[in-house]
DNA sequence: GCGGTTAGTAAAGGGGACATACGAACTGAC
DNA sequence: GTCAGTTCGTATGTCCCCTTTACTAACCGC
C-alpha cells in the first residue's frame, strides 16, 4: 500500500519523458537510494521503465549513472474530434505525444455512419504510428454539440444532424476501450491549459468561435463541464434585447452575433448594401479574417460587431467566474487586435472595474479540440489507474 | 506517516459527533482491532478523544464496549459577519456546532472602528460559550462587499463605506488566529451546502439578495471564489439594455432591478403613481414580501419585476455553469412562489432547454452568512492541519 | 455453571522504508 | 601510475506499524 504510493511517485516523475538514474529518482522523490532502487527494479521488470544506457559523469567525477526512461509505448491513447466539416483521429503514446493522425469528411445527418468511420480511422492511424491497438488504454471524444458527459451521449449537434446519440457506448463497442465524451470547447480548454497560452493558469475560460460559440471553463486547474456536461454555453447567453432568432429558440443569443455564420452573414449584408469589398458572398470566416487584416472594411466591420457582442458575453464570464484569463480560439484565431480591440473597447461598459486584471488573448493552437480529446483520454485513464 | 494517515481516518470518523467503541472504529475504518486500539490510545492521551463510559450490550450478548467521543472543546472556531446593518460574531466548537453569538450595529464609514469592535464581540461570545480563546484555531470572515481572498482585503464595500481594508491582517492581530476573508454570498453558499437545501449537491449557485445581488458558486463540491475572490458577482451582469445607473458605473445591472433597494424603489414608484397599497414609502423588503403574501398589488408587482430580472441573471448562470440547483437567499427568502413563479415564467426565454433540469428554490437558512463564516474558519483550519 | 458472543489486549510475523556501509567506476591532482 | 575525492548502485541491519493469531474480560441465555 505504501509501495503503491511510492511507485506512483516514481512513475509520475517520468511523466515528463526525461531520462534519469536511480540516484536522480532518490533525490527528486525524497526516497532513499535503496527504496528508489527497489521500486525501479520492479518497474523495469514490468517494462514500465526501460534502460537507456549509461550517462556521462559530472565535473566532479564519480561512477557513471545507469539511465532509465518511461516506456512510452506501453500504452496508447486515441482522441477523436467530431467536427462539423471533418472527423479527425489522433493516436498518442503513453506520454500523450502525438504519433499519427487520420481524418475523413464528417457524414452529416447519419450518426451511425459517422461513428463507424472512426474504427477505420483509428486502424489507419495506429498502422502509421506502428503501435498495436491492443495497447489502447482509453479514448477521448470531442464533439461539436451539446454533450451529457455522464452518460456519454451527444444530446444535440445541429450542424452534424445528431440528436441523442449514445457516443460512448458505440465507441467503446467499436474500439474496445473505455471512452469519455465531451464538448469540443471543453476539449479545447483542456488543450489550451496543457500546451497553449493557459499553461499553469488556475482559472480561465477558452471561447471557441465556430459554427456556434462555446467555451470551456477551467476552475482551480480542473475542467468544469457542468452537472450534466453543458457548462460554458455562453453562446446562448442573450447579448441583445431585440436580436435575431437563434437555433436554440430564443433571440439575441451571442451566437447570432459572434459565431462564424454570423460573421459571414454580416459581410454578406454589407455586400448587399453595395459596400466595397474583396470578398464574395458566403465567404468562410478565415477568408474574412485575412481580408480584414489586409484592410477590407466590411470584413473589419463584421469582426468589430462580433467583438462588441463577445464583450457582452465575456462580461458575464468575468462577473460570474472572475477568471485570470480569457482565451479566444476557433476560426477567428488569427484576427488578433481586429477582434480583441473591439472587445476591450466595449468590455468596461458591462463588467466590474475589479475584473480589469483579467487578460484576454487569442489562442494559437491549430488543433485544440483534437489535442484536447487526447488529453481527455489520458485523464480518463489516469482516473481509472488511480482508483484501481 | 502511515500512522498519520490512519489517525486522520479515525478522527474523521468522529467528525459526526457520535460516540463509538474501539471495535466500532475497527469495523468502520477497516483497520484491525489492535491498530484501532493503538491509535485510539494515542488520541486519548492527546485528549482529542474522551471516554464517555461503557455502552450497552447487544441482544446476542458480549462484553460491554468502552465508548469514546470527539473532544469537541479541544478547539474553537470564530465566524464574523460584517453585514450592512449588523456585525455578528459566532463561536463554535471543534465540530462546528455553534456555542454562542454576539452582535453589534455596524459602524458605517469607519472600518478601523468596525474591525476593532470584533475583539469585544468575540470576548463576549467566548465568555457565554464558556470556552477559552486560547483554543481558538481559526477565524472566518464574511463581508458584504468585494473581497480579494488571496490578500484578505476588502476591496470595496459601498454600503459599509469601506475601500481597501486589510481585514485579514487586522483580524489576525486582534484575535491572534489565522483568518480567512470571503464575500458574504460565498459564505452563504458554503452554509447552504453544509446545512441548507444544497446538502450533497455537487454544483449549485446560491444567490443572495440584499443591498446588492451576489452569489456563491459551488463547483464539484468546492466553493469557487474566483482568481481574486470576486466570482459570483452576477448582480453586475447587464440584464436590461436601457436600464438604470448602477453604483458600479454601468447601467442595467441586475442589482438595479432585483436588489433590496431596487424592490423598495419599485414599490415607492407605484405609491407615487397613486397605486393602492398597505405599504409606506421606503419600506423594508421583508415588509414588502409580507404585504405581497397578503395580496398587496404593488408589492407583488415589485417582486414580479425583480423575478423577471433575476431570470435573466440566472440564465447566464445556467448557460455558463450548468448547475444542478439554484438557491435564492437573503431578504426575499420568504417570498416563495411570488418570486419563483416570475423567474420560471421568464427563464425559458433566455436559457437553453437542456438546462430545464436545474431546480430553483428559496433558501430557508436564517443566518447563512454567519454560519458560512464559521465554515470558512473550519475549512482554513482543516487545510492547515492537512498540510502541517 | 456453561456455551455463545462481543470487546479489548498481547505477542509474533511480515512488508517496507530508513540509515549505514560498502564495492564499482570515474575524475583530477601529483 | 597512484591516490584522494566523488558519485552510483547495492547489501545489510533496524525500526515502524500493520496484520494475524491467540488470549482474557465481560456479558447473555439457559
Amino acid at each position: 500500500m505504501v509501495r503503491q504510493l511510492n511507485r506512483r511517485l516514481v512513475l509520475d516523475l517520468f511523466r515528463d519523458g526525461e531520462e534519469r538514474s536511480r540516484a536522480d529518482i532518490a533525490r527528486q522523490t525524497g526516497l532513499t537510494k535503496p527504496s528508489a532502487s527497489a521500486i525501479t527494479d520492479e518497474l523495469l521488470a514490468e517494462e514500465l521503465l526501460v534502460p537507456t544506457g549509461v550517462g556521462s559523469v559530472g565535473a566532479t567525477g564519480g561512477r557513471r549513472p545507469n539511465l532509465l526512461r518511461y516506456n512510452s509505448r506501453c500504452r496508447a491513447y486515441v482522441g477523436v474530434y467530431f467536427g462539423v466539416q471533418r472527423t479527425v483521429v489522433s493516436i498518442a503514446d503513453a506520454l500523450g505525444r502525438p504519433l499519427a493522425r487520420a481524418a475523413a469528411a464528417s457524414s452529416v445527418g447519419d450518426p451511425e455512419r459517422g461513428v463507424r468511420a472512426v474504427r477505420a480511422l483509428v486502424t489507419r492511424a495506429s498502422a502509421r504510428a506502428e503501435i498495436s491497438l491492443e495497447r489502447l488504454a482509453s479514448v477521448g471524444v470531442a464533439v461539436a454539440g451539446l454533450v451529457d458527459h455522464r452518460s456519454g451521449t451527444c444530446l444535440l449537434a445541429p450542424n452534424l444532424g445528431w440528436r441523442d446519440v449514445a457516443l460512448r457506448e458505440r465507441v467503446e463497442e467499436l474500439l474496445g476501450a473505455p471512452t469519455t465524451v465531451y464538448n469540443e470547447a471543453h476539449a479545447g480548454a483542456l488543450a489550451e491549459r496543457h500546451s497553449g497560452v493557459a499553461t499553469e493558469v488556475d482559472s480561465f475560460v477558452r471561447l471557441t468561435i465556430g459554427t456556434g460559440v462555446g467555451s470551456g471553463v477551467v476552475v482551480d486547474s480542473q475542467l468544469f463541464a457542468g452537472s450534466t456536461g453543458i457548462a460554458g454555453e455562453v453562446g446562448h447567453c442573450r447579448v441583445e434585447d431585440d436580436g435575431l432568432d437563434c437555433a436554440c429558440g430564443n433571440t439575441g443569443c451571442l451566437e447570432t452575433v459572434a459565431s462564424a455564420p454570423a460573421i459571414t452573414r454580416a459581410v454578406d449584408e454589407a455586400l448587399e448594401r453595395g459596400e466595397i469589398s474583396s470578398l464574395r458572398p458566403g465567404s468562410h470566416v478565415r477568408l474574412i479574417v485575412d481580408s480584414a487584416r489586409q484592410g477590407d472594411d466590411p470584413a473589419r466591420a463584421a469582426l468589430t460587431r462580433a467583438g462588441h457582442g463577445l464583450a457582452r458575453g465575456i462580461s458575464y464570464l468575468l462577473n460570474v467566474l472572475n477568471p485570470e484569463l480569457i482565451v479566444i480560439g476557433g476560426a477567428v484565431q488569427d484576427a488578433g487586435g481586429l477582434l480583441l480591440d473591439p472587445i476591450q473597447e466595449e468590455l468596461p461598459r458591462s463588467s466590474l472595474p475589479q475584473n480589469r486584471g483579467c487578460e484576454i488573448v487569442m489562442s494559437s493552437l491549430p488543433d485544440a479540440e483534437l489535442d484536447g480529446a487526447v488529453l481527455l483520454a489520458r485523464r480518463l485513464d489516469e482516473a481509472a489507474t488511480q482508483a484501481g
